[in-house]
DNA sequence: CAGGATCCTAAACGATACTG
DNA sequence: CAGTATCGTTTAGGATCCTG
């Protein structure tokens, strides 16, 4: 990755130390900003809505059902100045204002669908998997088995 | 209007996959919040640093740069309460937890991983294309197709 | 139609102190 | 060590009105 040189500021004293993997652990790391529009709470839905087409405002709105236009219009500035949505706006009245993926949104947009398809994928494991250790709690609340003590395998 | 337009290099999707994803679009679909909880804030790195390998709660903490007791433990009972990982505890003095990733929790972590490997790999493209974008912005105000006059979050 | 401006509430978040 | 409890601050998020 050849992006570690711009942020001003930015030391890197111990940050060297967290892993390969690295900076995302960091505190002050730059990416995390970014993986904050990303996965925040219409981001995901946006960018998920975006890979099948290019949207406009009302359509974005209407297919993501519970946003109000003022998160929406946010969101869609955030993922805009990331370089992830392209904005296009014809000069007509009324308004005509068109969303879409740039080439990098599309790829961070199917990172982000293979999240949300895993999620709903395995939404009944789950569930299921949450309501069966719902009832060893209610049937053994001793300090046993469920959260309890346990040793490792 | 074509909204449903499909994107250049983005094959039509299978209908019955847009189906499939339905539901996340629905306001109170089950999902979002299982969605919520692994894309939060925190939830994205301790899934990330949990696929490493089993940490304790200080561990984790001195690992993950920022977050504060409060918010760990509080996304830890959420990932726990989704099943995504496996809280171990020790009958000692003094106490000795352990935090681990269950199987299905390896399985979403790894979806987690590839969106974060993925923003961190392309950090650089980002943001030289945000100041691309900004530079554009400031020299040449046209009005043109390409608008946005806005201030940068 | 597409938002910007404004105001407001609920929730997230963080720091500190305390406990088993 | 691994939390919980409490409190104060910040932010996300939403409702409404308004304009080009």
């Amino acid at each position: 990755m050849n992006a570690n040189e711009p942020l001003p500021g930015a030391e890197a004293p111990a940050i060297a130390k967290l892993m390969e993997r690295g900076e995302l652990f960091a505190a002050e790391c730059p990416s995390r900003a970014v993986l904050q529009h990303v996965t925040s709470r219409w981001g995901v839905l946006v960018l998920v809505a975006l890979l099948a087409g290019t949207h406009r405002f009302s359509d974005l709105r209407r297919k993501i059902g519970g946003v109000s236009e003022k998160m929406l219009a946010q969101t869609l500035q955030w993922l805009e100045g990331d370089g992830f949505v392209l904005r296009t706006q014809y000069p007509v009245v009324p308004p005509h204002v068109e969303y879409s993926l740039t080439p990098m949104g599309v790829e961070v947009a199917r990172q982000v669908e293979g999240l949300a398809d895993w999620i709903e994928g395995n939404l009944g494991r789950i569930l299921s998997g949450r309501r069966e250790r719902a009832d060893a709690l209610a049937v053994a609340p001793l300090p046993g088995v469920r959260a309890g003590v346990r040793t490792p395998a």
